[in-house]
DNA sequence: CTTGACTCTGACACGGATGTCAGACCCTAG
DNA sequence: CTAGGGTCTGACATCCGTGTCAGAGTCAAG
């Protein structure tokens, strides 16, 4: 498919998937005219990408992340970046970030528990 | 405490305390002379911050979320006057947050875990 | 009082992700 | 062939978190 179907189908603008091909993110074929041509599963990829980048992670790091996404997938990509450590480390991150807006949400719901009983 | 204590104690910029303050994330009490004089807790306020910005959430969404944790730390902070319907839509905020950052987080872990195998 | 460390405000700069536009090329329906 | 919509590249602009600096005020030690 072509960006514009892309860009239709997954909401992400053409000018971000242009730019995530740019960071390496995207690799798409390209005909003989310099049209971009895009794989079913790239629509997947690019929710990947919004995913991760709204995780806190940069196009850099997602950019190790996504080879070894294509692999779970069943590709065999050959190439798998070095050191999961840095992965761990933002898994790591993330997870407390987790914990963090769990126990949050938590207290705001013992409040919304009780607010009735004070509030009224 | 002093900014230049804060700042040591969480290894946070002053600049970047300042610019939460103005954010509304922080709101020491101000000396005659305009010094800005914090609190024992706000160390661990500022670290709170520093997770969830790294976590993707931005100023504005912790902004949201902070009063709520600060009702955790004892104070029966007579702030918080939403209604029960605004702390339900910062719950359900919360959550929505929450789900990204996982699903985000099992990503990384289904990387991590696929990672090893390909390698060795 | 003087000195030096600390703080204040305000401004400019920067990098990363994103928005927008211009000018040129491609492609398909008529 | 033509017209109109899709696409290309490249440039400039914006927002947000952050870095850095200048100039002025504060404060405590000597």
């Amino acid at each position: 498919m072509l960006i514009g179907e892309l860009s239709r189908r997954t909401g992400v603008h053409e000018r971000l998937l242009r730019y995530y091909e740019k960071q390496g993110l995207l690799w798409p074929e390209r005909a003989p005219s310099g049209y971009r041509h895009y794989q079913e599963s790239d629509i997947d990829t690019v929710l990947r990408i919004r995913r991760l980048l709204s995780a806190g992670l940069n196009t850099e790091t997602i950019a190790q992340v996504l080879p070894c996404i294509r692999i779970k997938a069943g590709n065999l990509v050959p190439v798998c970046p070095e050191t999961t450590d840095d992965l761990r480390r933002q898994r790591d991150r993330l997870t407390h970030a987790i914990e963090e807006l769990r126990a949050s949400r938590d207290l705001l719901d013992a409040v919304i528990a009780v607010a009735p009983l004070t509030l009224s």
